[in-house]
RNA sequence: UGGGGAUUGGUGUAACGGUAGCACGACUGACUCUGGAUCAGUUAGUCAAGGUUCGAAUCCUUGAUCCCCAGCCA
């Protein structure tokens, strides 16, 4: 988030509190290590003094992180850069019956890849690693103290019966255990801690409010019991905290300043101060008083959650696409998920600024997913090294070029970049061209090679197509071109002797034939057909776009892909981008499950296509 | 039906009682050894109706439309 940023209208919530300091200042004691060396020591002394911004993103581990998340990511850790404070990755595992392990590895490392550090001693705005289930004595001592205060009480009514008596906007909910004495229920509270009740069979409730016309506020559930194995805890509950419950005391504990959530938790606010100030009931700042001392009380601010068109985000959504095989894997890169976006090639880069560039309001808006294309074909082109691969090929003899001679030419690796420098590319009798850039009966635009006409082969020669060759059935096998050697490097030859200029309107990319390294290449597009998919049927899957992958096995590359050369950038991810000339933007692949990023057998690339360029040819309708 | 939010060009987003601006897209043109990129220009907007005011996107009233809420999910 750049100091030009907008100032969005959580950023000016920020702005009035660091004003008045509602957060008090960094001090010695958490400012972090001011005597490291590097950008660490030097943000904790920036720190020290300033007004606290802490922020955090509280993933549940249960599913894979998606590009909606890295609205969030982005927001959360951008503002504690922005205001030189602390951000904590935060997993909010209170139900052991839907989170799993293998979740928390590959969202620490979507969240790393964004370029969210949160470890302290790896990242300067780090906050910190933490988990809600090691808060978990705390939260049940909390609920003990809330049971003594008369505010909570064991409810024995079944899940069913709870719904039955949930009331209506009009009437009130109801149950017959909310006066029973605080001793039973602290009495009973303990039994379910301590695993001696079935599941369902009681719950511990907050006494607020059965007539709220906020359900949320009808004596939520505070503790519902659970026997099931804990990824991080084991065995040793039994019973586990409701979302409300916990998540105002995981920021309690981490003393986070601004916790940021989706619109949806708007109705959860009054739920989220009372359980705080609950608490806070009769504590006191020194800490005298039967009750202790106060707690950290967050401030809980909802924004819009990210909808891309053409894009389905719902965990249940994609988990269906996994499981019925409409994709291949969570990372496939069609996905939108984090590790399928990253396979698909896009730049974390990218996705910050397409983040920033949407902004953040209270507004549920569709974001066009063109942006987010933007964004990477905006990044990309200026750093994607250039390379010109062949994806559909057409055999192309140059009559009048010696059969045993070879030429390299020199070729910018970054129109954009001169300091990318040059690769030279080999050239000789037989090359191979894109079918695309050939017309037998061309329309009146085509500038590209028919019969008589001429093109540059870009940085090589200027070639005419004398004849077409075709086979029985008529299709063509082989162009018959002759070249200009004037044009050597793709120059433009001198005057003729009327000093009329001679002109092309097309360069075409090529590869030598016999040089050219094959490859298969994937051509991604998005995934539904429709910007909301299933509006219209009310099933997404009626949208699904069956060209969303297109695999071309027989392509051909240019021989410098086959290692690494000098003027690739040193991607931090190890994923290695190409711009190919005229096609898009492209990446080598990297399933995610791969630990060796670099290798790669000759012979067996495969190419993801990131992004297209933008083709105002294609887009004319060819007409 | 009760409660909580929201509404500015095609899209997204600014303005905080004082000239409705920016970005993306689209369209024109220039340039170009990528029909890319770049550069220049054009396009188009305050949900509606009243009211307050010298002056309203902004304040008030009424209405419209959309989203969220009656899980022992988060």
């Amino acid at each position: 988030m750049s100091a030009e940023a907008p100032r969005h209208f959580i950023q000016q919530i920020i702005e009035e509190h660091n004003a008045e300091q509602a957060w008090g200042v960094w001090n010695e004691h958490d400012a972090g290590p001011t005597d490291a060396p590097g950008p660490l020591g030097q943000a904790a002394r920036q720190r020290l003094g300033k007004p606290r911004v802490h922020t955090r993103f509280p993933p549940e581990p249960n599913g894979y992180l998606h590009v909606g998340h890295c609205k969030s990511i982005c927001l959360n850790y951008g503002l504690a850069r922005l205001h030189g404070g602390k951000f904590n990755l935060r997993f909010d595992d209170t139900n052991p019956a839907k989170e799993e392990a293998e979740y928390v590895e590959a969202i620490m490392r979507d969240v790393r890849w964004l370029g969210a550090e949160f470890d302290p001693a790896l990242g300067p705005f780090g906050g910190g690693l933490f988990f809600a289930s090691d808060y978990f004595d705390t939260m049940y001592a909390y609920a003990e103290e809330l049971v003594r205060k008369g505010k909570a009480y064991v409810c024995e009514l079944s899940a069913d019966e709870v719904s039955q008596r949930r009331g209506t906007p009009k009437q009130p909910a109801t149950s017959p255990f909310r006066d029973r004495p605080a001793e039973e229920s602290l009495r009973l509270l303990r039994e379910m801690r301590d695993g001696r009740h079935s599941e369902g069979a009681m719950t511990l409730r907050a006494k607020i409010d059965l007539a709220s016309p906020n359900f949320n506020l009808r004596d939520p559930v505070l503790y519902r019991i659970v026997h099931a194995h804990h990824h991080n805890t084991g065995d040793k509950w039994h019973i586990y905290p409701m979302y409300d419950w916990a998540h105002g005391f995981e920021d309690s504990i981490e003393h986070i300043t601004h916790s940021l959530c989706t619109l949806e938790f708007e109705n959860h606010r009054p739920l989220y101060n009372w359980f705080i100030d609950a608490v806070n009931d009769g504590r006191t700042a020194d800490g005298s008083g039967p009750w202790g001392k106060k707690i950290w009380h967050s401030r809980q601010i909802e924004f819009a959650k990210l909808i891309p068109s053409y894009t389905l985000l719902s965990k249940r959504n994609l988990l269906r696409m996994v499981k019925e095989n409409m994709v291949e894997s969570w990372d496939d890169p069609r996905m939108p998920t984090v590790s399928g976006i990253r396979r698909r090639g896009y730049t974390p880069e990218a996705i910050w600024a397409f983040c920033e560039d949407i902004g953040v309001t209270k507004f549920d808006s569709v974001i066009d997913v063109t942006r987010l294309e933007n964004a990477c074909r905006d990044h990309l082109n200026k750093i994607a090294p250039r390379r010109m691969a062949v994806l559909n090929p057409l055999r192309v003899i140059i009559e009048n070029y010696p059969e045993d001679r070879i030429e390299h030419f020199d070729v910018p690796n970054n129109p954009e970049d001169p300091s990318a420098g040059v690769r030279q590319v080999p050239f000789s009798r037989e090359i191979l061209i894109e079918r695309d850039d050939f017309m037998e009966d061309p329309p009146k635009k085509f500038f590209r090679l028919s019969p008589g006409n001429e093109v540059r082969l870009r940085c090589a020669y200027w070639i005419r197509c004398e004849r077409v060759i075709k086979d029985e059935n008529g299709n063509i096998t082989e162009l018959r071109c002759t070249y200009d050697p004037d044009t050597r490097g793709g120059e433009s030859p001198p005057p003729g002797p009327d000093g009329a200029i001679r002109k092309v309107k097309a360069t075409l990319h090529w590869v030598d034939a016999a040089r050219a390294l094959p490859a298969t290449v994937r051509l991604y597009d998005r995934l539904f057909t429709t910007e909301e998919p299933g509006k219209t049927t009310g099933n997404p899957f009626d949208d699904l776009n069956p060209e969303a992958l297109r695999v071309l096995a027989d392509a051909r590359v240019e021989p410098s892909l086959a290692g690494i050369t000098p003027d690739e950038p040193r991607w931090a991810d190890g994923i290695r981008r190409f711009q190919f000339e005229r096609h898009g933007y492209f990446c080598i692949d990297v399933p995610s499950w791969r630990a060796d990023t670099r290798p790669f057998a000759q012979g067996a690339l495969i190419f993801n296509r990131t992004v297209t360029l933008k083709d105002s040819w294609s887009k004319a309708g060819k007409s």
